[in-house]
DNA sequence: TAAAAATACTCCATAGGTATTTTAT
DNA sequence: ATAAAATACCTATGGAGTATTTTTA
């Protein structure tokens, strides 16, 4: 495993995270996601055992985000979208735009 | 696989290029970060795949930072080092600082 | 008792190591 | 020839589905 140079969970459990306490749900962060709401609750948990503080309390039918949750929805969300935002625009302005020669598309290059 | 909300390769693999940009080389980011040479390749590789853009021009011997990987190293480094602030500030912080009562850390709460 | 979350399985994809090969100096 | 990166092969870990169980409104 990389040596966590950066001291994170994973972007899935992250990603998984951020559904959940914009939608104070894991059903509807699922379906957002596209898998299911048990892996949600398993994502959510990773994150919660990575940091040792509870981030959702569960109340049977439905779950609030701790005071904790919230800091890391705040402090979190809005980065991840930022360096999602840096990738996209990558890829958007990609083939042409390397100020090289195409040439140096290809694997090696002298 | 969730469905990458956020449009990111992984982190372990943005965590292999941050690395090997900054010391441009591969087997310094695999000793700084704990792993072989060959498991920072493909992760690079992998990146590069994901934007479908090469990040690193290979010189046998060395490697060198295209633009586009001059670009995602200076867009990225600072946003991977914020969101590891949030979440090590969180984790000095947990523990009684939940302004709720320490029941609340039990896993289910009414 | 119904609706949502947690969990016990299971399977597959990705992370990662070792050893070897390729590349350019 | 040498030093670094790429790759073929293999194993281990984590992501994810299904089905079931638990929880509280």
């Amino acid at each position: 495993m990389v040596a966590r140079y950066y001291d994170l969970p994973s972007l899935t459990a992250l990603t998984a995270f951020e559904a959940s306490a914009r939608h104070l749900s894991f059903k509807f962060a699922a379906s957002e996601l596209g898998v299911t709401s048990g892996e949600i609750s398993r994502q959510i948990k990773a994150v919660e055992e990575h940091l040792g503080v509870p981030l959702f309390m569960r109340r049977g039918t439905s779950v609030i985000l701790t005071s904790a949750g919230k800091d890391i929805y705040s402090g979190l969300a809005g980065i991840l979208a930022k360096a999602s935002d840096v990738v996209t625009t990558i890829k958007r302005d990609r083939s042409g735009n390397v100020t090289m020669p195409p040439a140096m598309h290809s694997r090696r290059c002298g």
